[in-house]
DNA sequence: TTTTGAGTTGTTCGA
DNA sequence: GTCGAACAACTCAAA
């Protein structure tokens, strides 16, 4: 057995949704245990279940995961890349190199913490240290509840008893040092687990878009606190601007910590002079991240089944044509449709078009919000499943803190008030670019002469509405009433 | 135990 | 065109 000699023995240090090398507990703690260390990441479909990585999040993950392997090997050191499940993998792998302990950053999702749990168990009894570490959270769970004790299911109060907390302690610098082992164990090669597609290549939206790795997250970071954070309370309702700041990818792979944002973003937050409302609402945001985690730890069936109860009973019509229609963006209304599509090019999608388009599909279509939650898992490079879950459930008005049931979002009039030049929606539908921007967010209203002048022909080129706004929006607060 | 005030993101209608 | 009220009733969290 190598490295039995017990200062060669090593640490094995389990990176998952922690993409990172700056600012992470376990890393840190690892490399002062002054042994070498085995940076390791498991590709495990199997543990996830229905929750396995979706296809633009694989596209992700294959650059984040050859971004941090670069910044290992600028290091002198090495990422070892294995498939299977975790629990064997990780247990026959510290058997293997002797290693004495097992280091990873908490994650909340049911699986995986039923995962480090399996293997806490594995390994504790067997003499081997195992050890879980912050670093994906501002606050943990536990340390974040009513004066009952109890979980918070309003986000006010939360924010409240969060922000009276405070995120203390700073950031941690990357290790100086990440001393390596005599000898390496194998490793699978990244280009044969196959996670960028192939035939098709689907990804040339994604690649313009994003640039996934610890380095371009920090330059995203910094890009967005000089040029938008300022205005961000009132721009980042504008899909037409691109003023939010597109860090959820970033987030969900961990290749930046929330702590490192808070700290960055903080010391512009309205209590300290020159401070602005943009800082104030950008750490919200924040924060109902945290909220939505706090949910999924505190509920794990939050993915599947309604919050509220009362939900069995809704009249759903589960039909695949609209189901088709809204996923490919051909409703027939723009700013829908515009989002959609968005989605399937650049793997994101405009927070205000998430809220319209998950609305259209729930209140609309009455389509439930699962399909919807799913589609999004498959196409969004920042899926994520504690925001995905803990979102679709209140737009549809099921989850906790939920919204009115009569907040049914009219699409015509959020492209009019969010997108009033009709920008977004002709970049994105470029079938209806040329229309007069008085019809843009409703084509169906325009005169034949206008139609013809911009070369549409409704139920041709572009589609008629799949539904009447009025009609739906009235149908939807029937369907509401039976859940009462 | 009871009471009280409040609850991310909206729309429509009528004055 | 603009503005305020109505849209239900319920649940949460703290006093």
């Amino acid at each position: 057995m190598p490295g039995t000699e017990d200062g060669n023995r090593p640490v094995i240090v389990w990176f998952a949704q922690d993409l990172r090398l700056a600012d992470h507990p376990a890393l840190t703690a690892a490399v002062q245990q002054e042994r070498p260390i085995i940076p390791l990441y498991v590709l495990d479909d199997e543990a996830s279940g229905p929750w396995a990585a979706g296809g633009a999040s694989r596209w992700w993950l294959h650059y984040s995961l050859q971004a941090l392997a670069a910044d290992l090997a600028q290091r002198g050191s090495r990422l070892i890349l294995r498939r299977g499940n975790a629990t064997t993998i990780i247990a026959e792998l510290v058997q293997e190199l002797g290693a004495t302990a097992v280091f990873c950053t908490r994650r909340y999702e049911p699986c995986a913490s039923a995962d480090e749990r399996k293997l806490k168990n594995h390994l504790s009894q067997r003499g081997f240290d195992f050890r879980r570490f912050g670093g994906s959270l501002l606050y943990e769970p536990e340390t974040v509840a009513t004066k009952d004790a109890q979980p918070f299911k309003v986000f006010t109060p939360f924010s409240k008893v969060c922000l009276a907390q405070r995120v203390t302690s700073s950031a941690l610098p990357t290790p100086a040092k990440i001393t390596t082992p005599s000898q390496w164990p194998a490793s699978d090669v990244l280009d044969d687990w196959v996670l960028t597609p192939r035939t098709p290549d689907w990804a040339g939206g994604l690649r313009e878009c994003w640039s996934p790795g610890e380095a371009g997250a920090t330059r995203r970071l910094d890009a967005f606190v000089e040029s938008s954070l300022d205005e961000y309370h009132t721009s980042r309702d504008r899909p037409d601007c691109a003023a939010t700041s597109s860090l959820s990818p970033h987030l969900h792979f961990g290749e930046l910590s929330p702590r490192q944002v808070w700290h960055r973003v903080a010391p512009f937050a309205s209590t300290f002079p020159g401070g602005t409302e943009g800082a104030d609402s950008f750490l919200r945001e924040l924060i109902w991240r945290e909220f939505s985690y706090h949910m999924l730890y505190h509920w794990p069936t939050l993915p599947e089944a309604p919050f509220r109860p009362g939900f069995e009973r809704f009249p759903w019509r589960d039909d695949e044509h609209m189901l088709a229609a809204w996923q490919l963006g051909r409703t027939g209304y723009p700013l829908v449709d515009a989002g959609m599509r968005q989605l399937w090019h650049t793997g994101w999608m405009h927070n205000r078009v998430r809220m319209v388009t998950a609305s259209f599909l729930v209140k609309h279509l009455l389509i439930p919000w699962q399909r919807g939650a799913a589609w999004f898992w498959d196409t969004l490079v920042d899926a994520d499943l504690a925001n995905n879950s803990a979102s679709w459930q209140w737009v549809s008005g099921c989850g906790v803190d939920a919204a009115p049931y009569f907040r049914i979002f009219n699409p015509i009039l959020q492209g009019l008030k969010f997108d009033p030049d009709g920008t977004y929606v002709r970049r994105w539908v470029p079938e209806i670019a040329l229309l007069k921007t008085d019809y843009i967010h409703q084509p169906w209203l325009a005169p034949t002469s206008a139609l013809e002048d911009a070369s549409i022909r409704l139920g041709e080129n572009y589609p008629e509405p799949v539904v009447d706004h009025a009609f739906a929006r009235r149908r939807a607060l029937e369907a509401f009433a039976t859940v009462r």
